[in-house]
DNA sequence: GCGTATTTGTACGTATGTATG
DNA sequence: TCATACATACGTACAAATACG
């Protein structure tokens, strides 16, 4: 071999690396089928455990999902921003990521994105953001309702995200309020505090929207502004200058 | 949200989710060891397939490296942003985005980045900057060295990013740059037009690096503003509207 | 609804490469 | 140099899930 690539490759990632070159040269869109495992095996020439690897870092790299049965196998998965929110969430454990960090993005973003759907939300988008905001409004009275106030929260401003037709922008603040939303899960309902900012968030969510109603981008971007500082006030009020370490990264899936 | 848990209930993943929880858990740093596979089959009873396909999720999520001979086994390995580099262009790949989002993108959090280390940067970095700023000024003879070239105008965004103490910032923007770096290596080198846009790079870049000494914000907001816009334009007239893998693929039109 | 075939998921055994001391 | 300990790779077998007759 070349004593210019300083380490060996694993097997498994050589192989990986040609399925991935294999995937983007044909073109394939989500949904479309790969070679099965045992064709595979012929192909390339090595075991089963080495495929069933190199499959398993593409899986993780959400660029494929594995299928079984009849007419299963490896097949092209859609978008990966889960994939992709799992990598960030461990980025920011190792590098002690603070809420100020995070929001000092997110305000960023959030606020581009208010401005860049004035007028481009269709009646459907609109109907949703009122349910969610409607969601919020009222006070929640166990636990359980807290935490599906603070899921339609979190969602309200995913579904404002879905409106950009730039996807990048829309994983990016999918992926920091994610983040949020995961790092605070633990111990958000145990603070007294979260129904009143929950009341305040509510009232935020609203006056956003009624401004994308008017189609006013300054009012807009004002209100998500000032509405981005109070959450930030909030949490740090809340956790205080802690980086998000010490936050249960989640398993991405399985129950 | 359904689809974030209710899935595959595979066994190496559950593994892998435990794994992760105990890392955080235990409060582990780059370099700590992890129990090897053996005391894994045997606390978690489960076999070393299992285990090693736990490990391989989790190194590619970047959290863990394997290291062989004795005293070696799975250890925590430090950031992963080449991980989550890995998972975002992924997720571009299929979202199709395109140069104009990630320059929406970008110039929003280049310009948040040059003010905000306006008088943060220590000499070692200056002098660094200097150097990649006259590194790309020279005009460059043949590929080789146009290839160096455009590594330093990289390098050069990534090394002001580095002057952040905000690691999401930081990550994003290598990420950012990466993308276009990547998408745009194939072609960039046989553009006439590249030349001349390098020294344009080059002179913005020594404005730039001018500004940040005066502690200028403003200016080096505004020229970072002007030199994003640029780039966008020029990378615009080379390749179109075009999403950027069919980029990478060479794909499009102008050949 | 049921059985069967197909494909992945899990398990066990073994051999080889590689780094440490 | 050699032995040791670990990951890497291969082969086989069976279980679980799913599509199709």
């Amino acid at each position: 071999m070349s004593s210019l690539l300083a380490r060996s490759p694993k097997l498994s990632s050589v192989v990986a690396g040609e399925i991935r070159a294999s995937i983007i040269a044909d073109g394939l869109q989500p949904g479309d089928n790969l070679p099965i495992e045992k064709e595979m095996i012929e192909s390339f020439g090595v075991s089963r455990a080495t495929i069933r690897e190199a499959l398993k870092e593409l899986e993780v790299q959400g660029l494929i999902r594995m299928k079984t049965g009849p007419t299963g196998g490896p097949i092209v998965a859609g978008s990966g921003s889960q994939e992709a929110l799992q990598a960030i969430q461990n980025f920011c454990y190792f590098e002690k990521v603070t809420i100020d960090d995070v929001y000092e993005l997110r305000t960023l973003l959030e606020v581009r994105l208010v401005r860049s759907v004035v007028g481009h939300i269709d009646e459907e988008s609109f109907a949703r953001l009122q349910e969610l905001a409607d969601l919020s409004a009222v006070p929640a009275r166990n636990e359980d309702a807290r935490r599906r106030q603070r899921e339609a929260e979190f969602e309200f401003h995913t579904a404002i995200a879905g409106c950009s037709p730039n996807r990048l922008l829309t994983m990016m603040i999918e992926v920091l309020a994610a983040i949020l939303v995961h790092a605070t899960a633990r111990e958000s309902s145990r603070h007294r505090m979260h129904s009143e900012w929950s009341c305040e968030n509510a009232r935020y969510h609203s006056d956003i929207l009624d401004a994308l109603r008017r189609e006013d981008e300054e009012a807009a971007a004002a209100l998500m502004e000032e509405h981005m500082a109070q959450a930030h006030g909030h949490l740090q009020l809340m956790y205080g200058q802690v980086s998000l370490e010490d936050i249960a990264l989640g398993t991405n899936r399985g129950a």
